[in-house]
DNA sequence: CGGATCGTTGATCAACTTCAACGGTCGTGG
DNA sequence: CCACGACCGTTGAAGTTGATCAACGATCCG
């Protein structure tokens, strides 16, 4: 099980940039594997968020919650993706968003501490974060345009198409916590949708 | 007034990180400074941006034209701040957004060459558009956040204050594009917060 | 087995949009 | 330098979208 979340791991950084085996393995040494049961956090508001997580199986979620008790999800990451709380892990601070697992879920994580090193170490690891958050914000940027010129309903199967291999996975509520809308609106859109086919 | 733009940047440097005048000088010398007129634009759709730009006075704007023709907001950039985009810019790939000024606007640019150059010989510079894009993502995430969680009222309350210093002059129904409200939803909003004084 | 959670459905309500009209201001060309 | 057209902000009336509240059956899990 540990190998085969680091073959996942392995495979994902062949596939953005050149590195060895050898490079590999040392990369490798500084992650940790960890299992996280169904509802089980991985980190909970105001703690600082002292780990990157790689999903190598499941899917995480993060959220935050209001002031009248509503979650709002954040971002889903299902294997292949990385999740954090960038903030608080960069500026030391104290989280304002909660991370935990929608289905068991396996992960590496990294701390900071080694995270720094890599990055001081290889540019090459440093390059491939710095696009990560490039991309993080492009979708982040892109989310918010799709509040300013979509309809829920849009919005939703945007979603169903984007996140295809995961979605049948994630509870109903959460997919319309993510979009914006009730769970009922999206029964209703759902119902809609199945109508017109 | 070129001056005044230098000084501009220079101050907002030095306010971010130790940097000696010597620096400043040689960094200054990659720039170009440059005035756009009041609904001029600096890049368009289609383009391939070159250049991050820094606003040294007036504001800039950046916005999607939507396939019925709506513009969307996406950014204002008054004095002080960077404005680009940076998908186009990093992947030299064909931009999605326009960039136009507000107001007579004056900026310093720098190209992606010498943005580069910077970022092999000073960490520091490296380091500072780390950060920027890192708060630039963060700020979406909050952005989309309010979407999930606020009302179109309380978002303009938030975006007032957030942007006092140069909310007067952004014309309403721009704001009522970046709000993601129409420009007649917005009067009503500011009306019905005049009421209850 | 039993309680909690989930997705659905109905009825009503609130927020925001759309369409139309109007007065004010701005900038541009004659 | 003025007149005119374009654009802007506002207001009203009606329409849509999605929220809220309530109820119910199904399923999951302890």
């Amino acid at each position: 099980m540990i190998d085969g979340a680091f073959n996942i791991l392995k495979l994902y950084f062949k596939n953005k940039i050149e590195i060895s085996d050898e490079e590999f393995d040392y990369w490798k040494s500084f992650f940790i594997h960890k299992e996280i049961k169904k509802n089980k956090f991985l980190l909970t508001e105001e703690d600082i968020c002292r780990h990157i997580y790689f999903v190598t199986s499941g899917c995480l979620r993060s959220f935050t919650i209001d002031k009248n008790g509503n979650e709002h999800v954040i971002q889903f990451a299902p294997e292949n993706w990385w999740i954090s709380d960038l903030n608080s892990f960069s500026n030391e601070v104290s989280s304002l968003i909660n991370i935990d697992a929608i289905v068991d879920t396996t992960i590496l994580k990294i701390e900071k501490e080694y995270y720094n090193k890599l990055s001081i170490e290889f540019p090459k690891w440093n390059n491939l974060f710095m696009n990560l958050l490039q991309n993080s914000r492009g979708a982040y940027e892109r989310r918010v345009l799709s509040y300013l010129n979509s309809s829920a309903e849009e919005r939703y199967i945007h979603f169903i198409k984007h996140f295809s291999s995961i979605a049948p996975q994630i509870p109903q509520h959460m997919i319309a916590s993510y979009l914006g809308i009730t769970p009922e609106s999206l029964s209703r859109i759902r119902k809609h949708i199945s109508d017109n086919k």
